[in-house]
DNA sequence: ATCACTTCTTGACCTAGATCAATGTACAAT
DNA sequence: ATTGTACATTGATCTAGGTCAAGAAGTGAT
């Protein structure tokens, strides 16, 4: 029920609905500052594929048709969710930006997007610690710490 | 119930628990095979930590302590799941691995792993939508592929 | 106070992959 | 056949971040 090209979900609209690939072939993905697509991921037959953004939350991913597909659709309710299944989901949401921001943002965008959502964590670890978990090597965080202070 | 520096699960080890963090300061890591480690998460107070390789798979992870901490441990009990949750934790095993590789892994490893992993999908999508999924240019891609056909 | 140990910083150099621009190649439309 | 339009390849150059090696600075143990 879809032609090759066809977008079936943009970046920043609500939305809560998983489709369920039965023919052909969909893809999610997010572009970036400079206009770069990053596919997170493809959805051939059988797949399911959403945006793990919560009801209230703008998405971050477009999801096209890179083949004549067909799909069927589900609305997410996120109230008759278990606190279980919930937190599985919170994983993957932050699983799913992570990778996003791994593929798209460069070490000092990733950096302060880390100091923002784990002030906490900074205090605990080790900088060489943060270093390992952004994908860089305490080198690259020393120098571009200096940088980031040196600039306001 | 541990202190700073113990490691609680070792890579390549078969195992189902799941560590509930009480107090403290949990990670988890993988080391590749330059010896380099990579964190995959930090587990503060009342975060859950665990491996998400399943039953009879071995583990990617190490998980250790970074402060003295105390924790919970519940075994995984794979057969009680519902096939909804299983998903999501298949899901979540496919984002941690494609995490790792983003961070550990050069540009012709993370391709041929994708070629092995979804030898299907290589045959229906342009190259560069490729390349966008394993996070480098086309150019970059066809430059890698030309090296690796030659090398054979 | 000193030694050992670990972390962080700095400098010099290197490399994987990015960018930009040009050329090829295939295939669909007229 | 010819033109248009994606897509892939190639070359030249650039750059973010890696590597290696040497200090500096903090911390704990004796």
């Amino acid at each position: 029920n879809v032609t090759k090209g066809q977008i079936l979900q943009r970046s920043g609209e609500l939305n809560t609905k998983v489709f369920t690939v039965e023919s052909g072939l969909l893809r999610s993905y997010s572009i970036d500052n400079k206009g770069k697509e990053h596919i997170y991921m493809f959805a051939p037959e059988n797949w399911i594929i959403t945006d793990n953004c919560e009801g209230d939350i703008p998405c971050d991913l477009y999801i096209d048709a890179i083949e004549d597909s067909t799909f069927t659709v589900t609305e997410k309710d996120f109230t008759k969710l278990t606190s279980d299944r919930k937190s599985l989901i919170k994983r993957i949401n932050v699983l799913q930006k992570r990778v996003i921001m791994l593929m798209s943002s460069s070490a000092v965008e990733r950096y302060q997007h880390f100091v923002e959502t784990y002030p906490d964590i900074i205090q605990r670890v080790p900088q060489r610690m943060i270093a390992s978990y952004l994908g860089i090597t305490p080198e690259a965080l020393s120098r571009l710490r200096k940088e980031i202070s040196k600039n306001k």
